[in-house]
RNA sequence: GCGGGCGUGGUGAAAUUGGUAAACACAAGGGACUUAAAAUCCCUCGGCCUUACGGCCUUGUCGGUUCAAGUCCGACCGCCCGCACCA
């Protein structure tokens, strides 16, 4: 008998669901819809197994759902713009546009093989002006409703490529390509008012149910709503205030200093009548912009000599510092240290020998005897030495304090939020280009509508430093569309997460002419079920969630929510090899000899390291094209759905993959070579049924029970199981009778249909050998199970002494608690434990356990 | 540094969410079939003790709550992800 005939069954069916359109989707009224979107690729070059994976995941929920009669709609497309171009650009002189495009195409056709089921007419690239024109204009809507504005903001800059570098460019504060020294330096830059939907953002986090936990809780940490107070601290001895945010306004008594960041206001000022100033900002300024980099940089400041007067203590006054931990963009930019009870300022009090005074008591212990060492006291407790707030608690000695500074009239109460303004200004080339023109006369004029897209010139340079978009010759220049003088165009491109912040709604309608098509987005929105990888668990969807409300407002939608459900895939990793000479090498170089591993070619030994997410520069990625050729997409598929579950890290097995194709072809045997007949296809259902086909009859309603269950819940590696489960059940069914004949048709049937999700070509083929010779799987209904199936009458319920397992009863499903206890202390085992004493207690959890308690 | 997560046999994992730890697989070992190999099929498979019956131990570490803890609480250790210009 043939073996399945990977190759030759994928391109079938492949083209089978091709010629009849079976996931082209269109709006249809009388079905429920369902939108599931996996998060589209960055067309870098290839596939690669975190692809693999997360379309697998997508879809089996697809053909799931389209197989429970849902009206699904998934596509696919492509989030073209961003820096690898331009890298390709410059090292291998191709044009961005043609490496992208070429990309596109290697893996569409790449994608094509593993039998996705996307609605392939829907397909987009985000760096087509057929795409971006569309954003161009929503940009200008929401300017005109007053959602973005100009502001001075930081870059990274290498002074040797006159280049704005992303902080993944930035390597121990040097340039990834120049080795230049980077400077921050302030430009004038485009930012999205997301701070104004904080509040918006925050609370609509709680009507994400079917997001992860961990995600929602990440976005909520990351908007970083806080409860406080702005106090203004009037300098001693020249004019004005110093404004800072503080949480922890209780606090202030134990005040010993106050801090600005590098560049605040106050800090520029004073530097320049101060070198030695000047030279500590320069060196803060050269720690990059990136949280990471400022954050666990060793703490420093830099006392001005300013001070400033304690609000309430007479004539006492606190040093003013500018210290590298205080951050610009958070709050006022400014700070007062509590070192008692804040770690940071503790160490920073520590090192400069400034005072720290405890005004905060742990409940219950005597306040005169509360020391502070090297651990600052953060918790509750009551306020000492700190006159009218001494015995409160710290909430009402905040409120107290602040009722005092707004009586006082220098000091308000105000929710700070640790969200900034989305900038998404780039100075980069590949990119949607900023629709607006620089006039010298009119200042920032837009785009006119009529002139939209405003397109990237095909022909740049990248050879020369800098931006080779505000370096092109001619395309910068343009007459003002107000007054018709010489005017110049921005040069700056937007945020690649602006194309990302709303494929999603272009998908409802690809092909329309406005940028959204009002009816297909209130058909298909929300995207029912998303899916992509965890590490967009921040940035991604919370700029996709206001661009969705910024899009509301400006009457293009009506969703405020643009992802129901979200599953978060974990990486894929592998096995990682050096060479002797330290070098690393790909999986398909090393060959194994028992434990040992060594070079394929030079047969040299090779180190083997551990395991890590797949990754070029480790060199431990396998190709998917490779696995593909070799087993067929519907052995990758079942692989990615295994063994892990989806959230968590699945590692790249050869001989988890074996096992898969191993399974394929089993099941291939069992339905094309089975020694044992099967019923007719039409046979009806034998009127009585023996113990063993009864058995299996029941074990296949509970797997179409089972399996249903997971794939609802995405337990997939569950469902896989249970699949395999039954597989063993009917191979352990030998016997050639009318209703062993009829019930190893139903659950291979059954099978077929269980597994089609997953490996959707296989599916098809069995079903062929099945006899449908006129149905597709693809369009079959998910299959029913009887109730009557799922119920056993007998239950197994373990027995304990002292919560050890002594033996196990089988008891009528639901029996009298009375019962159970007593068939427990029946048992042999339990009487010599007990050793003739009465129990001095029986726990009784129906159908499950009896706990004897001696 | 801050925020989030994960940790169960040799390996990937499962455990109805507080109720029989290790389902389903992979690897390994043994056997059958074969001239041989591959493929396939059968058996064993957490650890220690025991000829056997069986007993004791076991979910990163330590402690706690409970009749009962992989699951809840506290402390610690290790690893991973994100930190706003990678996508």
């Amino acid at each position: 008998m043939a073996r399945y005939n990977v190759k030759e069954n994928e391109q079938k069916w492949q083209a089978a669901w091709d010629d009849k359109g079976c996931f082209q989707v269109r709006e249809d009224n009388d079905r429920p819809k369902y939108y599931v979107l996996e998060m589209f690729p960055y067309p870098s070059g290839r596939i690669h197994m975190g692809h693999v994976r997360n379309y697998t995941l997508g879809d089996v929920v697809a053909r799931y759902k389209k197989a429970r009669g849902f009206n699904v709609l998934h596509p696919m497309g492509w989030d073209a713009f961003g820096l690898p171009a331009e890298n390709a650009a410059i090292e291998n002189k191709v044009p961005p546009a043609q490496w992208t495009r070429e990309n596109i195409a290697t893996m569409r056709r790449q994608l094509k093989t593993m039998g996705l089921s996307y609605d392939w007419d829907r397909e987009l690239a985000t760096c087509e002006p057929e795409y971006y024109r569309h954003e161009q204009k929503m940009f200008l809507d929401f300017l005109a409703n007053g959602l973005v504005y100009r502001k001075e903001s930081w870059v990274n800059w290498d002074p040797v490529e006159n280049t704005v570098l992303a902080n993944e460019q930035v390597i121990d504060g040097r340039g990834w390509r120049s080795g230049a020294l980077v400077e921050k330096r302030q430009l004038s830059q485009w930012f999205l008012k997301i701070t104004d939907y904080a509040e918006e953002l925050l609370k609509g986090i709680e009507t994400l149910d079917r997001w992860p936990d961990r995600v929602r809780l990440m976005q909520e940490n990351w908007i970083g709503r806080s409860e406080g107070a702005h106090v203004r601290f009037q300098f001693d001895g020249r004019d004005g205030q110093l404004d800072i945010y503080t949480t922890r306004p209780d606090t202030l008594f134990g005040a010993s200093f106050c801090a600005v960041a590098a560049n605040h206001p106050l800090a520029q000022e004073l530097a320049r009548g101060n070198p030695d100033l000047a030279d500590f900002i320069a060196e803060c300024n050269r720690l990059g912009t990136s949280e990471a980099a400022i954050e666990t940089a060793e703490k420093m400041g830099f006392d001005t000599g300013v001070k400033v007067l304690h609000p309430f203590i007479e004539g006492h006054t606190l040093p003013v510092y500018v210290a590298n931990f205080v951050l610009m963009d958070y709050g006022t930019g400014a700070i007062f240290g509590c070192p008692a009870h804040d770690q940071r300022d503790l160490d920073f009090a520590r090192k400069y020998g400034l005072p720290v005074l405890p005004v905060v008591a742990p409940k219950g212990t005597d306040a005169t005897a509360v020391t502070v060492g090297d651990e600052a006291f953060t918790d509750d407790g009551l306020l000492i030495n700190s006159d009218f707030l001494d015995g409160l608690t710290v909430p009402d000695a905040k409120s107290r304090v602040i009722d005092r500074l707004e009586g006082m009239g220098i000091g308000t109460r105000a929710v700070n939020y640790r969200l900034r303004d989305w900038g998404v200004s780039r100075q980069r080339y590949w990119g949607c280009p900023i629709p607006i023109i620089h006039c010298g006369d009119c200042g920032i004029v837009p785009v006119p509508e009529a002139d939209l897209p405003v397109e990237l010139p095909a022909d740049v340079d990248f050879s020369g430093t800098g931006n080779p978009l505000a370096r092109h010759p001619s395309w910068k220049h343009v007459a003002c569309p107000t007054c018709g003088k010489p005017a110049e165009r921005e040069t700056d491109t937007f945020d690649t997460f602006f194309e990302s912040s709303w494929y999603f709604a272009r998908f409802c309608n690809p092909a329309s002419n406005a940028p959204l098509d009002r009816a297909a987005v209130d058909y298909w929105l929300p995207v029912d079920q998303y899916i992509g990888g965890i590490e967009h668990a921040v940035l991604h969807l919370l700029y996709s969630r206001f661009f969705t409300r910024a899009l509301k407002k400006c009457g293009y939608l009506s969703v405020e929510e643009p992802f129901a459900g979200l599953l978060t895939q974990g990486m894929v990793c592998h096995q990682t090899f050096k060479d002797a000479a330290g070098k690393w090498l790909l999986p398909s170089q090393v060959v194994f000899d028992g434990d040992a591993a060594k070079h394929a070619e030079t047969g040299q030994p090779v180190t083997l390291g551990r395991s890590e997410k797949m990754s070029k520069s480790k060199k431990n990625v396998v190709d998917p094209e490779a696995i593909i050729g070799a087993y067929g997409a519907d052995t990758a598929r079942l692989f990615m759905l295994s063994d892990s579950p989806p959230d968590r890290d699945l590692e790249w097995t050869d001989a988890g993959v074996d096992g898969a194709w191993r399974y394929l072809n089993r099941l291939w045997r069992l339905v094309t070579e089975n020694p044992a007949p099967l019923a007719a296809a039409d046979a009806a259902r034998p009127e009585t049924m023996g113990p063993a086909a009864e058995e299996v009859l029941k074990a296949t309603h509970k797997t179409i029970d089972g399996v249903s269950a997971d794939l609802e819940k995405f337990h997939f590696n569950k469902a896989v199981a249970r699949i395999r489960e039954l597989t063993n059940a009917v191979e352990g069914l030998k016997d050639a009778a009318p209703d062993a004949n009829w019930v190893r048709r139903f659950a291979l049937e059954t099978l077929s249909l269980l597994i089609a999700p997953m490996t959707p070509h296989l599916a098809e083929a069995l079903w062929l050998e099945l006899g449908h010779e006129d149905t597709l799987v693809a369009d079959t209904a998910w299959p029913v199970a009887d109730p009557a199936y799922l119920v056993d009458d007998l239950v197994t319920i373990a027995v304990q002494v002292n919560g050890k397992l002594r033996g196990t009863i089988e008891l009528p499903k639901d029996c009298a608690k009375d019962a159970a206890e007593d068939a427990a202390l029946a048992l042999d085992k339990v009487q010599s434990v007990l050793e003739g004493k009465p129990p001095r207690k029986v726990i009784v959890v129906p159908n499950r356990i009896v706990n004897v308690v001696a």
